[in-house]
DNA sequence: TATGATGATAGGGATATCCTATCAATAAAA
DNA sequence: TTTTATTGATAGGATATCCCTATCATCATA
């Protein structure tokens, strides 16, 4: 039967023969024997419907298409080499470009203190990062257009893993000038009927902090609400309510908190639940399992004054 | 056992599979089973030693470094494809890029005359033109250095071919103010005594005209021996000699044949008949013969001033 | 003339490739 | 919840491909 494309064997083949310029010679440097290279030089020349290969008894010689050929032959050869390079480089450490969700309200402010600390321990490991709104996150973590999703909890687990990274505090920011501000420990009952800045309902906070509100008889500020945190902090200094962001957000961007206080609220133990997420079977759930452990670790010694608990 | 490099196969299978994402689909574009679509892939992950396909329920998955790899498996079909073009395009046509070797005393003469008519009739058609001398000519067509020689006979027929393109007389060319030119008709004994001018000894025409030489009793300029045609044309004019060259050079070359007399010589029949010359066994050789025709045919119109015979 | 090199050919064995039939697990529909 | 359809994985067997050894015919050379 006539063949529809060459065979990588087959290229391989002619240019060694073109570069011996004998069947035997060069089917001794590929280590198989003579007939076997004719028949294959022959099956290639049928599969082109081309003469590549002048015989003789003095050995054997390019035709002109052969000549021409044996460019395109070795180009093709090139790029299967730069292929395996590429699998062999990757056999190396985790290999391949990874992409990992993240959510607005935490990429920014961990990310990076653990970036350097990923790339020092694996340097051959390419991050992909892309925020999105969780739900997002989710979608595109099951439909497969992302590997890995760093988020906080609830998080859906349908067909999914996640891993507790740690938990972190909420703080309380109240404008510098607010009555709150002035008392030297804040109590659950003060609270009460303050109004509350949230994020978009899209963000897991929401839904925590409505939970809150409601016990506490505060009320939610429905028309306000904000798109990131940088958002709530304006709209707190503006005065239009309180709000809690997580400590990660106030160590990393509110080193001299300007027109705000942050505090603790007494007996309120407020915290969100950092995780890192995959699909359950995904193939490289060993590493992801690994670099889970190496995050909790920079961030142990990273962030510190974070007050962040394991 | 472990194979060492991907096969084209498993390469299209992996590609398509990444476009389709499930495995049925895939096999079923591929006009394959799906059973055989796993078990290249699976060969192809085992080769590569990496999990290329994120396999689940509701299809398949690119793992990150299938991702990355897929990039270079589309590269390496792309250059086989490139190689495939290629060679359907030699399909139609005389295929590859011909290396045609040519004596200085005939390329720069005749093949301006030729070479539009030969892009004519085969547009693909590719001439890589070499100008040497007709001993270095002979070694290279019949080490493959060279697929075709145009040259003028005597030339050796070890296992060559050598096709007959026509005849071209040798006119006596003398300077204007020399005692010949001054004569009506030339006659053989006038020749008598002269200094002839030839090429160096590496040409054809030099053993010719030794011979010539002996008979008429001319003598032959040992010290001056010109290495191109035109060199022994200013050789003339400088008064150093007579001698004679190809019409086709004249015709090419000397329109106003400012301080030269060109002369034919009565009852002598001084021509040099010019060859086409190939190996005996290439593959090419049918290529070959329709070229030699066509030359002729072009030769014949085109140069019909130069009292060729054919 | 004899020798050593070339590529071509014949016959047979090992392996790779591909198929059909079937399974187990899940997602979607009833 | 149950049923149905769809997913990829697996088993067994037919066929094609790949490769080998042994041998041949031809030619260059000693």
């Amino acid at each position: 039967m006539a063949l529809e494309t060459p065979t990588i064997k087959q290229l391989e083949y002619f240019v060694r023969l073109a570069e011996s310029s004998t069947f035997r010679g060069a089917a001794e440097q590929l280590k198989i024997s003579q007939p076997t290279l004719t028949a294959q030089i022959y099956n290639l020349e049928k599969t082109l419907n081309l003469t590549l290969v002048e015989r003789s008894r003095s050995g054997a010689t390019l035709t002109p298409a052969g000549r021409d050929l044996l460019t395109n032959a070795r180009q093709v050869l090139e790029e299967m080499n730069g292929l395996l390079d590429q699998a062999a480089m990757m056999n190396h450490g985790p290999g391949g470009t990874f992409r990992m969700g993240v959510s607005p309200t935490i990429g920014p402010y961990l990310l990076p203190h653990i970036l350097p600390g990923l790339h020092q321990t694996y340097a051959s490991l390419k991050l992909f990062v892309r925020e999105n709104t969780p739900k997002a996150l989710e979608l595109d973590l099951l439909e497969g257009r992302l590997d890995l999703v760093l988020i906080s909890q609830p998080f859906g687990t349908p067909r999914l893993t996640t891993e507790v990274l740690f938990e972190e505090p909420l703080k309380l920011i109240t404008p510098e000038d607010h009555p709150l501000a002035k008392l030297e420990r804040v109590e659950t009952h003060h609270l009460r009927g303050q109004n509350i800045l949230t994020l978009e309902e899209q963000y897991s906070s929401y839904h925590q902090m409505e939970l809150l509100c409601s016990e506490l008889g505060a009320t939610i500020a429905r028309d306000y609400e904000g798109s990131s945190l940088d958002a709530l902090r304006q709209m707190v200094i503006m005065g239009m309510g309180l709000t809690f962001v997580p400590s990660t957000y106030i160590y990393s961007e509110i080193h001299q908190p300007q027109g705000l206080s942050v505090r603790d609220v007494e007996n309120l133990n407020l915290h969100r639940t950092l995780v890192l997420a995959w699909r359950q079977n995904s193939p490289n759930r060993g590493f992801y399992r690994q670099l889970a452990e190496l995050i909790r670790s920079l961030v142990k010694t990273n962030l510190s004054d974070a007050k962040l608990s394991f």
